[in-house]
DNA sequence: CCTACCGATCGGTAGG
DNA sequence: CCTACCGATCGGTAGG
């Protein structure tokens, strides 16, 4: 998406001034679903927040349903292309873990809004989308807990149910939307630095 | 809750009718809060479900956010016991912990519904509710926080934020809430270890 | 426990 | 981008 506008910036010097109206739209909406849910965000708050009749935005986006859809499709395609990455390094599995528990940390801070509304709004999609969201989730999972697998059988790691492990590592990250809204007393990179340390190693000595 | 009754059906027979009636509504209620969240859930979806008509419920419950705000109360007040209760035990402070962890796991997977409700819709108690709940969480965090920080002390738990350590549990407890839906292939008992396992001993050998 | 109904609000459209 | 408005649905009440 970023990148997108970065191209057309430079190639057209008007071209992106539509996209850059739906673009806020659909960025206060993701800010608004997060802290409101998105069934109990109607599109008057929104119009309110953009500063914009309601009827206004019907210009920018077609339907609720779809920025609901865009920022999901965006989020989820990060996420994928980052696990790719991943699986064809050659790091160990450890190393691997590490870097997808490296990842989503940095994903909860840095997309805060989009991140939180994709693993806690999911199931409001359209019947369609959900089946498809609900279908990529679960290969993720399933390519997650391959490589703790394969860790496992490399004696890199103990052994454990991989979709125990993949399961706390995705949640734990998750937990993290409840420490952003407190107040950055805890800098982005200690707490990445100690997520690792307690997924990867426990509390004991 | 189940004490209460258990007491009143000894006393007196008759007593509990009235009260099984609103216990059923909430319990359907949390059923459905869940799966689709408090704000879509209509009282018109809650009364088809119980199987009378949308008014007929308020003859039992004064209105939804009283519903949410009973299947919030009662589940804070059982994780309070709890805690209460390993605070003042003679364990070490990892036993606590893991006590801790075996306790939450288990409302997840035996209370399911309305540990899932709390942890997922408190947002949407009413404004003097919903102070109330957040102070009792902070509370509570802060009070799992002083027994890692004591741990850490005593030289049971590596030095780690117990803020972290705090969060990843509950969270990772909290994406059980996901495994409970692909049904039981796991059984609970084997969840609990895992998660005992992997929360405090990690992924290395 | 029901029928009948209330005012408010919802997502979205027409037309300019 | 607005005003004006649509039908549908919301939580909840009156009265029996």
């Amino acid at each position: 998406m970023y990148n997108h506008n970065f191209i057309a910036l430079r190639m057209n010097q008007t071209a992106p001034k539509v996209s850059n109206k739906k673009n806020r739209i659909i960025k206060i909406a993701a800010k608004l679903f997060r802290e409101k849910g998105y069934a109990a965000t109607s599109m008057r708050d929104l119009a309110e927040q953009v500063g914009v009749e309601a009827a206004s935005l019907y210009n920018h986006i077609n339907s609720k349903a779809q920025i609901l859809d865009e920022i999901i499709e965006k989020t989820v395609s990060q996420c994928t292309e980052n696990l790719e990455e991943i699986e064809s390094s050659n790091e160990s599995y450890l190393k691997k873990i590490e870097g997808l528990i490296r990842f989503h940390t940095r994903m909860m801070i840095f997309q805060f809004e989009e991140y939180s509304v994709m693993v806690s709004e999911w199931m409001h999609l359209e019947p369609k989308k959900l089946a498809n969201f609900a279908k990529q989730r679960k290969e993720y999972v399933r390519r997650m807990e391959t490589i703790v697998q394969q860790g496992i059988a490399a004696g890199e790691i103990k052994p454990l149910m991989p979709y125990v492990v993949v399961l706390n590592i995705l949640s734990s990250v998750r937990g993290l939307e409840f420490w952003h809204r407190s107040s950055k007393i805890h800098s982005a990179k200690k707490i990445e630095e100690h997520m690792v340390k307690h997924l990867l190693t426990g509390l004991t000595h």
